[in-house]
DNA sequence: AAATTATCGTAACATATGTTACGAAAGTAA
DNA sequence: TTACTTTCGTAACATATGTTACGATAATTT
């Protein structure tokens, strides 16, 4: 099922323009005015985004059947601060901020559907940011085994470095700690899991 | 003017149900289920949601203009984690889950406010994440100026204590980094406020 | 003004974490 | 299989940060 829409898309063709991408296509620049939220239907995403620090650019990938520029377009000042490139074929769809404004308020589904997304989105936030206020590693680890574990007590994940870099620590010492852990008992792991005992 | 509403609160009436609490009254409990959203009109309200780790609250506080649950009621599990207990007398508007959804879809100015309300959550959210994932205690107090400074590169913030808590880190850690860019000739700073340089 | 309390700076010390480098193990491709 | 690449564990070292305690300063109350 998509994220906003319950029916066929071709439903709602006047509301939305689809665009198709190649690779290393640019979807939109720095600097452009934000006037409509995207939706990925096939491949994925790049935004790189401009750090206020350093000339750095922090990567986040949209991937299919989800949304960006949700909340830059309903902000107070709705330019992009880093640009969008396709990392393969991405089909997009756009949709004005008029039209969505009147998809949400025709549309009850698409109101609840948006609505559930983006409680969806804040919530990972926050569960990260509770993540990140953990006062060393270890608890790091502990309350992201009990917010993310399944019912077998177990959190599975695609490689250490992409797990460091969510605990925003680097591997090293998140392999160190994790054989800590597992020399007291309290986890075990492997490659590419790590179960709460 | 009030955060959702463009006009008087009055013209609002039959979607709305306003209680008015002494202090220490408890609002809601922890395992009730939410079935309303919350606008604080007057007053505080302290939510203290217990931690996944830990026997301990986290404590955050919902003052005037503000509102509370709007996430919660939207997610797939929406029961209070925690209890809401008034700082003060404090006045609340709580409007039920079909209400608001109606509220929405008949009245452009209210979508366009929560959108808007939303978005502005959802970016200081962001930005203290940001803040967080700094590497060291000095780029965390750099970030945080270069973002919120006004135009005479100053922050202020109402003590030392509060700004380390926002930054998660302990404050005489705070102060330690604070002489020593003051040395070090990058920052003036006071009791109540820091100048980048 | 005096007394009391809250906030803050500082220092000494302990320790957790960052950094770097290297070899082992696993995964992938030829 | 062999060669190559990626991921990972480990260790040694440097250092940033946490911890604790105490006096100074500022703010508040009496």
């Amino acid at each position: 099922m998509h994220i906003l829409f319950n029916n066929s898309l071709s439903n709602y063709q006047r509301y939305l323009v689809i665009k198709t991408y190649k690779k290393d296509d640019i979807v939109f620049n720095e600097g452009d005015e934000c006037k409509t939220i995207g939706l990925v239907l096939s491949g994925a995403l790049q935004i790189s985004t401009l750090t206020i620090l350093e000339n750095e650019y922090s990567i986040n990938t949209i991937l299919e059947n989800d949304i960006f520029a949700s909340t830059l377009l309903f902000s107070s000042n709705p330019f992009y601060l880093g640009y969008g490139k396709c990392l393969k074929e991405t089909k997009i769809a756009f949709i004005t901020k008029d039209n969505f404004i009147k998809l949400l308020q025709e549309d009850k589904n698409i109101l609840l559907n948006y609505l559930g997304f983006l409680a969806n989105k804040r919530l990972l936030v926050q569960e990260r940011l509770k993540i990140l206020c953990q006062k060393n590693i270890k608890e790091k680890i502990l309350f992201l085994l009990k917010s993310k574990m399944n019912k077998k007590n177990t959190i599975y994940f695609s490689s250490k470095e992409k797990l460091a870099l969510y605990l925003n620590i680097p591997r090293p010492s998140l392999s160190r700690e994790l054989a800590k852990m597992k020399d007291e008992g309290i986890i075990d792991f492997g490659r590419n899991f790590i179960t709460l005992i």
